[in-house]
DNA sequence: CTGAATCCCCTTGGATACTG
DNA sequence: CAGTATCCAAGGGGATTCAG
């Protein structure tokens, strides 16, 4: 039995811990995005995204099946062919990266702005 | 002038990816929460957190203050205070923060019981 | 008290080549 | 087509020590 620790984020066990340490990699978001509107297989996820290397695809797909946030099914043919679908748990998770990318969308020209600034200063302190 | 592009998480310059790359590392969750009931200083954020190298705090604290996140203030006495304290896009950003923590605990059981049947599996694989 | 300075490790991610 | 096998680089994070 897991002790969830609700509201510690101290706790790494913690809920919040837990999800962000997987939709916090590199890929994930992008892998759920693209499973959003049906299966797809493998090489249209690779494409799909650019710059992926196969590997590091599949690490990810399979971290994603193994908590039950995508199944992996292998139809029987030559030439193989292996297609990606969102679980219900999977597709449920569309809502707080929805939440996250709304957010981004409407603040991130802030925080460019933000860190431009920041780091133009530092710039002209080091040039004085 | 930065592009956003908008829809295309695909851009490493994506807002989504912006702001997973820096919610998405330790502990910079972690502090906008605690700093959420108002301004804290070092030490406080340092014993709230648990066993935080005080590097890696700093190295925390300069992002967020670097993307607008949150202000520092050093205040002139003897010993040193200095408050951290969240700036308004800091606070906004706790709203998909909350996006997530809501989801997650509401399904980290699932994700966990799969992670842990998945385990279990492959384990028992193994063993024959 | 608030960090800066060092040293170190491990994980993540990538490039490339190869296979059933 | 869908990966696996290697090798490798970078950096995020940590432990510890020292300083203003």
């Amino acid at each position: 039995m897991v002790t969830e620790s609700r509201g510690d984020l101290t706790d790494p066990n913690c809920p919040t811990r837990v999800v962000l340490d997987r939709i916090g990699d590199k890929w994930t978001v992008l892998v759920v995005t693209l499973l959003a509107d049906g299966p797809l297989r493998f090489t249209r996820l690779r494409t799909g995204i650019g710059g992926v290397a196969p590997k590091v695809l599949t690490q990810t797909l399979r971290a994603l099946e193994r908590d039950g946030l995508l199944t992996r099914t292998v139809h029987p043919e030559i030439p193989p062919k292996v297609t990606y679908e969102l679980t219900e748990l999977g597709r449920s998770l569309r809502t707080p990266i929805t939440a996250i990318a709304d957010w981004s969308e409407r603040n991130v020209g802030r925080i460019l702005a933000a860190r431009a600034e920041a780091d133009e200063f530092s710039t002209a302190r080091q040039s004085r």
